[in-house]
RNA sequence: GGGGUCGUAGUUAAGCCUGGUUAUAACGCCGGCCUGUCACGCCGGAGGCCGCGAGUUCAAUUCUCGUCGACCCCGCCA
């Protein structure tokens, strides 16, 4: 498949009479030598002898040297001494194959240059804040001139492969039978999930808009309307914590289907990643289909719902080591209900201070302690393995298959609260003794999440992935085991990252109100909430199931950067804040006051 | 809400632990020289509220506290 963008970049495209230039920088070849072309771009470094004055001449498909000669023309050659870095020129000149010796091999032109005839100033450009050839640029200067920031190649290089993911996603579900909708922006605060951004209503007094978490509800309703297959690359807000992967406005691929169920939905969208993994990577993905786990399996070998499968350091259960154990803190916490688990680091040389580090790190993740054995040719070492048995000791040799020069690491506490604790260990681990094969790409669908989970802080069960989700079984006979009912729901991780998940609906108002019911969400409570959702569900609502993408980090993930910021034209900052426009700013107090809004100060 | 790292010429950093001379370097900038450079080179020069505020001290870029901002993480968030 070919994409018309790349076509921009032949001249035939050009319309005549309204573009300065007849040529792209980047595009000549010795193929043109003799040509005499009109270019137009910026001055991207400047090299001056004096007697012969040579820049590279910018635009947005690459650079190619200029040479002023006074040989050419005396006075293209005086002038050319005032030219400065950025200054913005239209020249016009004949491509001659370069001298030998000179060509420059690093350069797509590097086997001609330009000699410069003529040219013009279109603009000039004072001395920039920051060198636009310079790496390491604190990134609060880069977002204070975002525009400058984006001008160096490697920026541009990122957004013109952003443009491309658009074309591809539009494309790929084009030709899958999707319609592309927008849904509103301005719309209903949701109390479920994430804080929402609010918006004031004038013509309402006291009233607010929400901006939408994501297009959730209305992709439901348009199923409803029969459109049967939706897809939106949509805008979403949430005002929470930021973090290197996460924005308060970000964009999604969302998707919506009808008269599915999971593998329509997950096969359909594998292949809208294919196809975005190809088009950014220029490879096709290790495995396809892609492999599946389940949640628990997840939880319990990786002590994670997004493992990164790229290095193997999995975890075990030595609970059953221990049931009758006389050593102290496992016996306790055997006791009360929790487990003990590990993971064996092989083939590392670790000294006492490596193993008091990891002792640190993971106090730092939140354990209470990390217990460390050493297996030597005398047997494990380790500060509490007085306190073991031989029958653990030999046990433990056995289950987990250490060898001399191995390192145990086991933690015990509270079963989900150690799976997650051992999770984060793990990754601490593989980054820290370099575990993980950062060339390998790991596509991994984990499926059968639980559809609730219990909220320390609400005190009460809390739907994992939406309160729309289908349960993977109709709930018949329930017997009050929350965490036992699966969710028809799905998630797609790469390389440990989260990329998008989605779910199966209910469809059928009894069993929407069943969820509400284990959510303990009153009738009322539910019709004020979601009325229009439920009212819409008794009036023929197809089986009807989506997904969502985060496309930004999907970009970041696909083009191996590892901040968010970095596909965002124009991100914010950790605080929220955009360093270019000064955005959030107090507004008039004339607005305020059309708002009928007055603000408390503590 | 909590933990951590950072803030010094336009930029990127050193100096700070161990307080005291004119605050150092590279790149950039300005001037001069240079006809084969491509991170051009050579000579000369300018450029600092050491984030901001308080405290300790004879003396603070340096120590202490606060504050503002940037980044990373936990909580939070799909």
């Amino acid at each position: 498949m070919t994409y018309q963008w790349f076509t921009i970049y032949n001249s035939t495209l050009f319309l005549k009479g309204l573009n300065v230039r007849d040529t792209y920088c980047g595009t000549i070849r010795k193929e043109d030598v003799d040509k005499t072309v009109t270019l137009a771009g910026w001055v991207f470094r400047r090299r001056d002898h004096g007697g012969l004055i040579f820049a590279d001449l910018r635009d947005v498909t690459g650079l190619v040297q200029i040479v002023f000669s006074p040989e050419i023309s005396k006075e293209a050659h005086e002038r050319a001494g005032d030219i400065r870095s950025e200054y913005v020129l239209k020249v016009t000149g004949k491509v001659l194959r370069r001298p030998d010796e000179t060509e420059n091999p690093n350069l797509p032109t590097g086997q001609i240059e330009v000699y410069v005839s003529s040219f013009e100033v279109l603009n000039t450009c004072k001395v920039l804040p920051f060198q636009l050839d310079d790496e390491e640029i604190n990134e609060a200067t880069r977002l204070r001139y975002r525009y400058l920031d984006m001008r160096r190649p490697d920026m541009q290089k990122i957004f013109i492969e952003r443009s491309k993911a658009y074309a591809v996603t539009r494309d790929y579900l084009l030709s899958k039978g999707f319609y592309e909708f927008e849904t509103p922006l301005l719309t209903k605060s949701t109390p479920e999930g994430a804080r929402d951004f609010v918006v004031p209503s004038r013509l309402n007094t006291g009233m607010f808009y929400a901006l939408p978490q994501s297009p959730q509800l209305f992709k439901q309703l348009l199923m409803m309307s029969g459109f049967e297959r939706y897809f939106q690359i949509a805008r979403c807000f949430r005002d929470e914590d930021l973090r290197a992967d996460r924005q308060p406005e970000f964009t999604q691929i969302d998707i919506e289907m009808s008269f599915v169920g999971r593998e329509d939905v997950m096969s359909v969208n594998e292949g809208l990643i294919i196809a975005l993994y190809e088009a950014l990577k220029g490879k096709k993905p290790p495995e396809v289909p892609f492999p599946r786990m389940t949640f628990a399996e997840a939880m319990e070998k990786y002590g994670s719902d997004k493992p990164d499968l790229r290095f193997d350091l999995t975890i075990t259960d030595l609970t059953s080591i221990f049931l009758k154990t006389e050593f102290g803190v496992f016996k306790k916490t055997i006791e009360s209900g929790g487990l003990v688990k590990a993971i064996v680091l092989k083939g590392k040389t670790l000294s006492r201070k490596d193993l008091d580090v990891s002792v640190d790190m993971a106090k730092e993740l939140g354990a209470g302690g990390l217990i460390w054995m050493r297996k030597d040719a005398e047997g494990l070492q380790s500060p509490i393995v007085k306190f073991l048995s031989d029958e653990e000791k030999s046990q433990m040799i056995s289950l987990l298959g250490v060898e001399a020069g191995d390192v145990i690491f086991i933690m015990s506490d509270k079963p989900g609260r150690v799976s997650d604790l051992m999770g984060r260990f793990r990754l601490y681990i593989g980054e820290k003794y370099d575990l993980i094969d950062k060339s390998l790409d790991k596509f991994l669908w984990i499926i059968d999440f639980p559809l609730l989970e219990y909220s320390e802080e609400e005190k009460r069960y809390v739907a994992r992935h939406h309160p729309f989700t289908s349960p993977k079984e109709k709930l018949v006979g329930f017997d009050g085991n929350y965490d036992a009912i699966l969710a028809n729901a799905y998630d797609l991780v790469f390389n440990g990252v989260e990329l998008g998940g989605g779910s199966i609906r209910n469809h059928r108002t009894e069993d929407q109100a069943e969820m509400f019911r284990l959510l303990n969400i009153k009738d009322e409570e539910a019709s004020d909430k979601f009325g229009f959702l439920l009212e819409a569900l008794e009036m023929g609502a197809p089986p009807h199931g989506g997904i969502a993408f985060g496309f930004d980090r999907i970009l970041m993930m696909f083009l191996g950067l590892s901040s968010i910021r970095d596909v965002i034209a124009f991100p914010k900052t950790q605080k929220g804040s955009c360093l270019l426009t000064g955005a959030p700013s107090r507004v008039a107090p004339r607005q305020l006051t059309e708002l009928k809004i007055r603000t408390m100060t503590d």
